[in-house]
RNA sequence: GGUGGAGUGGCCGAGAGGCGAGGCAACGGCCUGCAAAGCCGUGUACACGGGUUCAAAUCCCGUCUCCACCUCCA
């Protein structure tokens, strides 16, 4: 079975078969660096990191390209509000999101292009559609160029969406478009902008627009035809399907397949710093969930459906993820880490159903659940067996416990060896007090330990203990 | 006004014509000195009103509510 994917272009799912056999080129549109991240944007990261390790694990080799847009209307607001260079702003704001990605175990991609890097590819593909007759410059000396949305007949295929009925902006004819649906392509410089944001075109000094931006990059990464092109659900209008039409004008195949992953709200409406309701990584760690958990929360429902956010239900996902990790630690004690190869069929199944990784995640419950009786019962070969294809499973979602991407951030485990020997000598003490039946004193030591965030539990082979984990 | 979606048990969350996905919580049991962890079991849900069908959460019609997009947005 093949792999089926939802595309948001024909409205349907449908095999997924790669231009070139063995290699899939993937464009993400990234984020615009106006501020710092918040979990939304990590649940778009986390969705397509899902989708490229699974293409991985099925053994095709990705490129995987995902643009930062770091100049931009908002950008260069800001800057002229905090008198700050624009690209200190769009900078810093790329660390921290470069951070988060990283804390989320999200792997880099193959090349991450800035659009500013890339005027010279925008401005062929500008020349291009104006020679086309797709694009026009604006009157007088602005510079704006923009593209004619009524030379291209098949806008608003992508979104559905009839030029027609569509409602006007607000603030609609800007400077000397020929339809209010028109869009810039290069943006003339403004007095008001700051004087390092601007570079030289044939058309005048100016900046890129948004939507031309990502036409570019995508071309010199990926060619002028491409797998699959990625995104949130509210680009699909305009952006997208902008971009879909300069290049589709331009004369290039573009992207074979979109894909948009549904966004994630808190309270009444998406995620989003207009609105304020913002929820970042460093607030949710400090609510005492991790990273790992997190990626769980933000991996366990499909990613086409909305995630309403709710500190329950981020807490319910941690503790289900930690069912899991705690069968994957106590069978390595076991029988070692192992070497995680394939996943079980079922579920290659549910990842190739257009990545279910709810129905995914079941599977991997039920092998946890098998795997656990295989511990009580000491059958070391079943042990083995759920172990390693529950890490083969957590690896394609990037949920492994053992990947070093997890053991990171924590540390103390230069000091392991000494509470080593420091838990040995207290659980000596229980022990010999369990041995009196002096039940008062054993269960005191036990919870000296517990005060000291140690948790101790009897097993058939003896007491185990663990640091710092939850109750 | 236009476009695309969604409403599933106490909670989260898959499924899309016929066997109660899975998780969390709860309750009962097993195990345990007691715990913890784990295992077994219990709970019959699909917004509302009609209809089609031997059979509907799933299809059709209508109604209500909600979200996203049409302006920068993951």
């Amino acid at each position: 079975m093949t792999l089926r994917l939802y595309d948001t272009a024909t409205r349907s799912v449908r095999d997924f078969v790669p231009m070139t056999p063995g290699q899939v080129g993937i464009y993400l549109c990234g984020v615009t660096v106006q501020s710092s991240p918040h979990i939304g944007h990590l649940r778009s990261a986390v969705n397509y990191d899902v989708l490229r390790r699974w293409l991985m694990h099925t053994g095709l080799e990705v490129t995987f390209i995902r643009n930062v847009t770091d100049v931009d209307d908002k950008i260069l607001q800001k800057s002229v509000e905090h008198g700050k260079p624009y690209w200190a702003i769009a900078y810093e704001n790329r660390l921290r999101l470069s951070r988060d990605y990283t804390a989320l175990n999200v792997l880099e991609p193959t090349y991450e292009p800035l659009a500013t890097g890339h005027i010279t590819e925008m401005h062929e593909l500008i020349e291009t559609l104006i020679e086309r007759g797709h694009a026009y410059p604006g009157a007088g000396d602005c510079a704006d160029v923009y593209f004619d949305v009524r030379s291209f007949a098949e806008y608003g295929a992508l979104s559905g969406q009839k030029p027609d009925d569509m409602q006007s902006a607000a603030d609609a004819p800007v400077r000397d478009k020929r339809d209010h649906r028109d869009f810039a392509l290069w943006k003339g410089v403004k007095p008001e902008e700051p004087r390092d944001a601007y570079w030289s075109s044939p058309w005048g000094r100016g900046r890129p627009g948004w939507h031309i931006e990502c036409s570019a990059m995508a071309r010199r990464y990926l060619g002028d035809e491409f797998d699959i092109h990625g995104g949130g659900l509210d680009l699909t209008f305009p952006h997208h399907e902008n971009e879909l039409a300069q290049s589709k004008a331009a004369g290039l195949g573009f992207a074979r397949f979109w894909v948009h992953h549904a966004l994630l709200n808190l309270g009444d409406s998406k995620m989003s710093k207009s609105l304020g309701n913002v929820i970042d990584l460093d607030s949710v760690v400090e609510g005492g969930v991790r990273q790992v958990e997190l990626r769980y929360y933000l991996g366990s429902p499909h990613y086409r459906s909305r995630i309403d956010y709710s500190d329950e239900a981020l807490k319910e996902a941690a503790v289900a993820y930690r069912r899991i990790e705690g069968f994957v630690h106590r069978a390595a004690e076991v029988v070692g880490p192992g070497r995680p190869k394939q996943v079980p069929p079922a579920f290659a199944d549910a990842m190739n159903d257009d990545l279910n990784t709810s129905a995914a995640l079941a599977i991997v419950h039920d092998t946890v659940r098998e795997g656990n009786t295989a511990l009580a019962a000491g059958d070391e070969p079943a042990i083995r067996g759920a172990l390693t294809a529950v890490r083969a499973m957590l690896g394609v979602l990037g949920l492994d416990p053992f990947d070093e991407k997890w053991s990171g951030g924590e540390g103390g485990n230069d000091l392991k060896p000494v509470v080593d020997s420091l838990v040995a000598l207290a659980l000596e003490q229980r022990a010999q007090a369990r041995t009196r039946k002096d039940w008062v004193a054993a269960d005191s030591v036990r919870d000296q330990l517990k005060n000291a965030g140690i948790q101790v539990e009897d097993t058939p082979a003896g007491p185990r203990w663990t640091v710092g984990e939850q109750h």
